[in-house]
DNA sequence: TCTTGATATGATAACGTTGTCAATTGGGTG
DNA sequence: CACCCAATTGACAACGTTATCATATCAAGA
């Protein structure tokens, strides 16, 4: 295996000459330079990282901190994230961090240490819910990590980069869609009350509902984990009510597809006596029958963004007073309507 | 930040004992142990990755290699893959490889090449399609990386781990269990032609027509793309068929739902006109309505074990004499009846 | 011609580990 | 008491880069 340094016997240069062309250092001789290059081109010389990362102190590696890395959601921002790291040499790398890490601040601050000082990554990406915690955002700032938060709850409390829409602005036209189509009951079923994104829905909803002079019944709003099978609960006690709602909002697609199995089980028809909307347009959406009416999330966008940022940050040399700017993108949603939403029949 | 030479000094010992102590080397007395282990707490010091990686040339490090991480399948393996790989203190890093790698030999061995000397993994997960390919474990077996390949086709080519079920005995039982429920025509979408598992799964469905006395109609196999939409595509030419079938047996869930939603488009009624199963047992499979027949593949287990192995090789020393003696883990599927199945009507 | 300052180049140190090998110690044996 | 083998310990080199600093070169100005 040929090191820089047989590069530069070939090249008949310095070992620093070598190093200066490779990093597109400035004061170098064009002759000298096309030379260098020839010489790793003929030798097949590719760098260490190994040895780059010890003297550097870095190492070309983004991490996506998460929970869990199943579902359509957190796989597809990831699916992004690794497309743009490994675009610009970076490593993409999931890291699974112990659930108390949600609930105990001490146990979060214990792992985020030995993570750091362990893996010392150049970036990481917070995804739902932990993006939603000032405090694991704080750490990282603390020791000068370029840190990306996905669908962050507060946008402007950190230095960090913030991914996301405007989930309640989103939840509010879904919402006002269905009221444009004649519906007054409208049902709610919500996330895990410690993601932000539930909240915002929610708000979104409500806004609607209020606008449109509607009252906000409570026995229409249902509790909810974001799962399958949280979704038909719901669904099952939202279409069991003396008054049932003649369409039901979902906060994701997953509990979308609870709902819809729980009409079926009723041998209800969808959506001409219930209508459905999700939140995400996850796989699911187009596969189920009916196709499920949802909001689109740029999820690979996230994840591309969040890393395109990370690696801009960690070219830089890092400098304890060059704080990042707090940096958000809105990105755009879509509303899709698909065959489970329709009219209300009177 | 705290160094090991730090730590000796605190401990009072030389730089190689705590060495040896960290990597519980023989030949320190308990005494000593005792008291290095005090002071790297009391210091807090963390081992720094890029150092040892440089001097030991190793780096930690397992690659999953796959030209894509999005759906169910990879994904779950990723999962599992990534738990055991954390739990041995290693980063599992998704890597995507050029689409052209798979038809052009010469494009796969440059790629190669350059991932190898590049990241220098530690070991390498392949799955399907390129666990089929013999000449990509070759060039990782000649670089003397350990290869674990999910899924492969041939068993006995390569000095790698191979972990898998046994796919053609479980498509010809799946088949059995539609026979024996009465159904003779029955048809079969397949899979991508360049994935193993596609013929082996096919291979299954004409044994137990075989063995049932039932002849092969070519009318009644389509192909498919292992997608949603392939599914949908094959399930409608399947139905419109002048002797349709009464069951089809699709070579992957995504395909399986195509069907279904082709049947829901026909107005036909799952399973009472038309049974449908697939292979995989995907999240989705719980999902749709009716909720669909498949067999299982522990994809969980199938990450968790080539990782494990991975590891295991990994700490050995690499000796060119020492190669692998091919290994096969064949796990257990299981059949898995849910409501998109039925007897046939007469 | 002599400075001067900018540009170009290289010698050498440094990063924090692990590997090699020699030195020291200790306990049993002749 | 001398001897030997094994266990213990440490000094130092090595891994392949990047960073620091000194030196060499050169064009322009005095």
């Amino acid at each position: 295996m040929a090191t820089m340094k047989d590069v530069a016997t070939h090249a008949g240069v310095s070992l620093k000459t070598v190093s200066r062309v490779l990093n597109n250092e400035p004061h170098v001789q064009d002759k000298l330079r096309q030379k260098v290059f020839e010489s790793v081109k003929e030798m097949g010389y590719v760098p260490s990282t190994s040895a780059r990362n010890l003297r550097s102190n870095r190492t070309y590696t983004l991490h996506l901190i998460t929970e869990n890395i199943e579902g359509n959601f957190i796989n597809t921002i990831q699916s992004g994230a690794l497309r743009a790291a490994q675009k610009f040499g970076y490593n993409l790398v999931p890291t699974l961090l112990a659930e108390e890490t949600l609930s105990s601040p001490k146990a979060l601050k214990a792992w985020c240490k030995e993570f750091i000082t362990q893996k010392k990554p150049d970036g990481v990406i917070l995804v739902p819910p932990h993006s939603d915690q000032p405090l694991i955002n704080q750490i990282f700032n603390q020791a000068n990590i370029p840190v990306s938060r996905i669908g962050p709850n507060d946008i402007e409390i950190s230095d960090s980069v913030n991914v996301t829409i405007d989930d309640r602005k989103a939840a509010k036209e879904v919402t006002e869609y269905l009221i444009r189509h004649g519906h007054r009951r409208i049902g709610f079923v919500r996330g895990i009350e410690f993601h932000g994104a539930t909240h915002r829905r929610y708000d979104g909803y409500c806004d609607a509902l209020r606008e449109a002079g509607i009252g906000i019944d409570e026995n229409l709003v249902k509790p909810g984990q974001f799962s399958f099978e949280s979704g038909m609960t719901a669904g099952k006690a939202l279409l069991e009510l003396d008054q049932a709602p003649t369409a039901i909002f979902a906060a994701n697609d997953d509990m979308a597809a609870g709902v819809i199995v729980s009409a079926y089980m009723k041998n209800l028809k969808i959506p001409e006596q219930i209508s459905v909307v999700g939140f995400d347009d996850s796989e699911l959406a187009e596969r189920i029958w009916p196709s499920l009416s949802t909001v689109r999330q740029p999820l690979l966008t996230y994840g591309e963004q969040a890393a395109e940022f990370l690696v801009g940050r960690a070219g830089k040399h890092r400098n304890e007073q060059d704080k990042t700017p707090v940096q958000t993108e809105l990105l755009e949603y879509k509303i899709i309507i698909r065959a489970s939403t329709g009219s209300v029949s009177h």
